[in-house]
RNA sequence: GGUCCCAUCGUCUAGAGGCCCAGGACGUAGCCCUCUCAAGGCUAAAACACGGGUUCGAAUCCCGUUGGGACCGCCA
């Protein structure tokens, strides 16, 4: 039995430095998603190891991002600082086999060294100068005297490693490039390179899916496995996401993390749609469901260049999304954003129904959460501003006669509708020989404020008689005295 | 500097030697629809980085050049 015909157990595995980002939540997608693809176990993992960096803040902020996307686990959240002492004691064993040591060399004189390798044009490289002097005894003295001193990983100095990824095929290292690396500081805690190693062990993980970030990382991990006695895993390393500049993205190409896209008013589905399509496709298709995604993801289908985040794509999926969207689940996604913007009160309640109505009419003119809030504020509130060129150009003598026209009749009619409201529109453009246009755009300036909403009989009807006429009267009011 | 990766319209991509004087999508422009704004429909401009091979034939395979990116930590 090979690696490739095991029960897949993937992981994503973010350390809790900073939020949920867009190339984390990506790679976390494609993990959940060929895990999900193949029956598998999907596991998070949080990375801590870092503790001054780390943060309960961060942690919880990946959990809700992950459940936000919809990125279920069926293991985890593990926490590699609730098992030091697991890393502690494979670290232990690795040294009394001979594969590891310890090193006494301090982090200053380390740095110096880097920089004058630097400067001298030389491989940043350890010289490994504590390679081969230590005993067992040599170092419990050590440690008896106080000193400190850090734990080495013997790397192989001759030959290559093959790294064999699902993505790219076939990379060869040389192992003389390869460092002995730090696998327990001098503090006792344990790094990544040998925490990932050891979970991944632990942890049975058949397939390592992560940022090509890692890649170089990827043959020194190889011989901490093998040297662990376990069988390598899988490698796909997927290719960076990157700013408009075609550098790593980052803070300073404008919102990152998943949150930030939430509180902007994007429907995750919509995120996840876009982030899978970043370097991974499907023929010519542009909009998965969550099934098909499972169904047709696979590592054939991603290629290996660098993507660029182009907000745009994004946003245009958004409001293909919200189109796509119940009324009356919008209505509920909607409630924090009306809040936010001072439309509605905390713990105010609108009319599930009505709200619904309304926002199947502003629902394709509104490309975020936020943009449908700040329409739906001329149906919510009690009364409307005018916007100074709208009024201007729409509420005036011309209009003045028609408007109170249309205010008398609509007083009148006895069912508040669409059909009902057209009718009397279409009486008294035809009366008065005028446009559509000549009656709708005033009474949309009186109505909303504007000069752009949905169609005027369904904002009216929506809006409801009592408001309309309120707003009609006041419009005349406004005519009368400019 | 060293190592590794990558290279099709502005952007995301299709393309597995002939189906490609390169297809789709976002964006852009124009037109249609129309009470406005959208949505929708139609149309247009827009790319195989460059140079060598291999082959009857190359966007596709090989080599080189150039360009970009990542990593080189007692960060992850």
């Amino acid at each position: 039995m090979t690696r490739g015909d095991e029960q897949v157990r993937v992981r994503f595995a973010p350390s809790p430095t900073g939020q949920l980002h867009i190339g984390g939540a990506r790679t976390a997608l494609y993990n959940w998603l060929y895990a999900r693809h193949h029956k598998g176990t999907f596991i998070l993992r949080i990375e801590d190891t870092d503790r001054t960096r780390s943060t309960e803040e961060y942690i919880n902020a990946i959990i809700e991002g992950m459940k936000w996307l919809g990125l279920d686990w069926d293991e985890g959240p593990y926490r590699q600082t609730d098992r030091f002492d697991v890393y502690k004691s494979y670290a232990d064993k690795l040294f009394a086999e001979g594969k590891a040591y310890y090193c006494y060399c301090s982090p200053e004189k380390l740095e110096q060294r880097r920089q004058e390798a630097l400067a001298q044009g030389k491989p940043l490289k350890y010289d490994g100068r504590c390679r081969n002097r230590e005993s067992v005894q040599e170092f419990k003295d050590s440690r008896i005297q106080g000193k400190n001193a850090a734990i080495r990983f013997k790397m192989p100095q001759e030959g290559e490693t093959v790294v064999h990824d699902l993505i790219r095929g076939r990379i060869v290292f040389e192992n003389v490039q390869l460092d002995d690396l730090i696998i327990i500081r001098s503090d006792g805690t344990p790094t990544y390179n040998f925490t990932v190693v050891v979970d991944d062990v632990d942890m049975n993980i058949t397939h390592v899916i992560r940022g090509d970030d890692h890649l170089n990382n990827t043959p020194k991990q190889i011989h901490i496995y093998a040297a662990l006695g376990y069988e390598i895993p899988l490698f796909a390393h997927l290719p960076m996401i990157l700013g408009a500049d075609k550098t790593r993205l980052s803070k300073r190409h404008g919102a990152t993390s998943v949150t930030a896209y939430k509180e902007m008013g994007f429907l995750p589905d919509a995120l996840v749609n876009y982030l899978v399509r970043l370097g991974w496709s499907h023929g010519d298709q542009e909009v998965f469901t969550r099934d098909e995604l499972i169904q047709y993801f696979s590592f054939e289908n991603i290629g290996k260049s660098a993507a660029v985040f182009n907000p745009e794509k994004l946003l245009w999926l958004n409001s293909h999304y919200i189109i796509k969207s119940a009324s009356e689940k919008l209505a509920e996604l909607v409630i924090p954003f009306l809040i936010k913007q001072g439309i509605i009160e905390e713990g105010q309640s609108l009319n599930k129904e009505w709200l619904s109505k309304a926002i199947t009419s502003l629902k394709e003119r509104s490309k975020t959460l936020i943009e449908l809030a700040h329409l739906l504020r001329y149906y919510i509130a009690e009364d409307v501003e005018y916007n100074e060129k709208a009024k201007s150009k729409f509420l005036n003598e011309k209009s003045r006669d028609l408007l109170i026209e249309l205010k008398d009749k609509l007083t009148d009619i006895r069912e508040f509708s669409v059909e009902e409201i057209e009718k009397v529109f279409r009486t008294i453009i035809e009366k008065h020989n005028v446009k559509l246009g000549n009656l709708a755009q005033p009474v949309r300036v009186a109505l909303t404020g504007g000069t752009e909403s949905p169609g005027i009989f369904e904002v009216l009807e929506i809006v409801g008689k009592e408001k309309t006429l309120k707003r009609l009267e006041k419009a005349i009011e406004t005519i009368g005295n400019s």
